[in-house]
DNA sequence: CACATTAGTTCCCTTTTGGGTACTATAATA
DNA sequence: TATTATAGTACCCAAAAGGGAACTAATGTG
């Protein structure tokens, strides 16, 4: 399966983006992008998870959703996917190298999410 | 316009989720979901922009379509916009203090996304 | 008077995302 | 023998997100 290549010239930082035509940040979107994806890295961040593991700590996503976003992800080779052969069946998620890489971004959005949080939720309750 | 409160209690650092039980890093992803509205802010991180140069950047997104993700940005308080009067009308874009908070983020994700163009393209590349 | 310019809006259509239910395999358990 | 558990898949339908093209306002220019 050939990945799409993303062409984007206009690139403020385009002299820093080595040597492909590609804005690095249309990169970064693609692989994010997805309702839940940026979640499942960040619950994986901290350890490997089962399909269920995860499935109960996002109550909203269906289990088709789950499993779309978490093949999209392994397809980006971000997560890896490990088949124990056992009855019942048994998958465990995990970030793979690449993957790991994205853990301080995901810490800092963790904090401005934080900080975000206590002051936009402050402003309106001192509002209403 | 009452903004949607997000619920979650799985999160894994919630003890350092502060005084709401929300998880910032869905907050997050409500705030950066959309199909544009990182490379919006990657772009603005930069200088203001008006509305016309930030489509040129952007040039798969439509009008309706960036006009809609400014506006959702806008209501997050990530980005004002300041109109001119004058003809033709002229609307300038830029960071809010807070989304000014963003921007060490879009730069490790850009480098991020640098790093995984020369891993995974030039994999493919030997490949093919 | 016609045209260009900028930052939109409106309408209609397609694609993606999401929701519900049913179905599968296999071994252990009751 | 029926049930349970896990990690899915298949199918169908509804809702949301996104895309394309046409339209608008207001003024300056030819």
């Amino acid at each position: 399966m050939k990945k799409q290549l993303i062409k984007h010239e206009q690139c403020h930082m385009r002299d820093k983006c080595l040597k492909y035509d590609i804005c690095p940040m249309l990169q970064v979107q693609k692989i994010v992008a997805g309702k839940w994806k940026i979640l499942i890295l960040w619950y994986l961040s901290y350890s490997p998870l089962r399909f269920s593991d995860i499935k109960s700590k996002l109550p909203d996503v269906t289990q088709k959703m789950l499993t779309q976003q978490l093949r999209s992800l392994e397809e980006d080779n971000m997560i890896y996917r490990k088949v124990y052969p056992v009855v019942p069946p048994k998958v465990e998620y995990g970030l793979t190298d690449l993957g790991k890489k994205l853990i301080p971004i995901l810490e800092m959005m963790h904090g401005f999410g934080a900080e975000y949080l206590v002051q936009e939720l402050d402003k309106e309750s001192s509002v209403d």
